[in-house]
DNA sequence: TTTGCTTTTCAACGCTCGTTGAAATTTGAT
DNA sequence: ATCAAATTTCAACGAGCGTTGAAAAGCAAA
């Protein structure tokens, strides 16, 4: 006795689900729609009676998470804000609050949420259509958290501003797409996957970047 | 009355020009062996014959270049060396010499470096066969490079040497690919394809970043 | 000019791709 | 139980893919 919503949509989200890990991993045009049906365990047809062409569904894929991120993200520097009152909040607090919701999702063990980040990550690096994706899904987020960063930073030209932006979302992308290049380099020191430690590590390093390039 | 070297490969290397140009833009999987026979202006079958599988033309195309890029940038790094000398090398500058060639190769005009180094962005954040093509091509000279950051940071731990230099990584990784999002962002601030203010900016950043991470 | 070698084109192969229309099945309301 | 709508599968299409073997063209030495 399952409810209609848990059962009528099932196959449906696993194409989603798969595409999302296959698109993650191997890119757009690195799948195909035989694969995702494969993994998902249905017909290859279903993918397009639900979602329309390939690259509908790898939208779809993309949208999915999104405004939850941005959620999660708006709250986190909503309690930045309030925990810093009746002062601005520091560059620190509002760089954290960009990135530990990333970490919260992945540590939730959610395996869906480790694919869809990697997603962003292969999304954002992409020249040609994939900054009409971006642009949708994040602009927006984005905007708030420069204009706080502006707010914290208020003698800064803004084209400082964006470009030290630039240097985290660059560092960011590299830690989401998890190449395993750092864990090679590293010898083992460092591990791709740990996130922990690349946020404990990149929001200081950030910190002091924007502090140093945003005072002249 | 051309001489042999400069006629007989000309379709070979007219081959690896489209290639780069394509592969940089649209992926390995998202560019047919057609389109860039067709771009180069020669036979589909000759891309083949050169090179073998479309896999193998690609490896060519990304190691073309690699051994000059690695020439400079050591050859940038032993010039700081001896500049600094008696006294060790600042971090800012082995920032600067690991940076500074990318500006100089795409300041050439030369647009063969200009899609060379947005390829290189596409090697590094793939996750599976990019990491092999990233290892061959550019470990050594990267060892090379934090052993540098090590000797400036004596009393730093190896793995914050290790995620500065991934954060350092990503961020250039995301000025290479030329993505144009700052560009909107910034609503025209700021724009992908000005290296010198990318790298302006990047180098006193990242400096800044080590020097708080890698000081405990 | 003939000869051998490299380079280039031609034509086609077998295969997989995304997509679609129709059939079959499941579902939910009556 | 009936029926209509939504879902899922089946079968197949035309197109484009990477690759290949053989033919053609270009070139250098004799």
């Amino acid at each position: 006795m399952t409810t209609n919503q848990s059962k009528a949509p099932a196959k449906r989200d696993r194409i989603l689900d798969a595409a999302e890990h296959l698109f993650a991993e191997r890119g757009f045009e690195g799948v195909t729609l035989r694969q995702i049906a494969s993994k998902a365990g249905v017909d290859v047809a279903l993918a397009s009676y639900h979602f329309g062409k390939k690259d509908e569904l790898f939208t779809a894929v993309f949208q999915r998470r999104a405004s939850e991120l941005n959620s999660r993200r708006l709250a986190a520097l909503a309690e930045a804000k309030r925990e810093a009152m009746p002062s601005t909040v520091s560059v620190e607090a509002i760089i954290s609050a960009f990135l530990r919701p990333l970490e919260d999702v992945q540590r939730e063990g959610d395996s869906g949420w480790h694919h869809y980040l990697a997603l962003i990550a292969y999304v954002n690096n992409h020249t040609y259509w994939g900054q009409r994706l971006m642009s949708s899904a994040f602009d927006q987020l984005v905007t708030e958290f420069i204009g706080a960063l502006k707010a914290a930073l208020p003698e800064a030209p803004n084209d400082k501003i964006y470009w030290c932006y630039h240097n985290l979302s660059g560092a960011l992308t590299l830690t989401l797409a998890r190449t395993g290049r750092i864990d090679r380099l590293s010898e083992g020191a460092c591990r791709s996957d740990d996130y922990q430690s690349a946020y404990d590590q990149m929001i200081p390093f950030m910190a002091a970047g924007f502090h140093s390039v945003c005072k002249a």
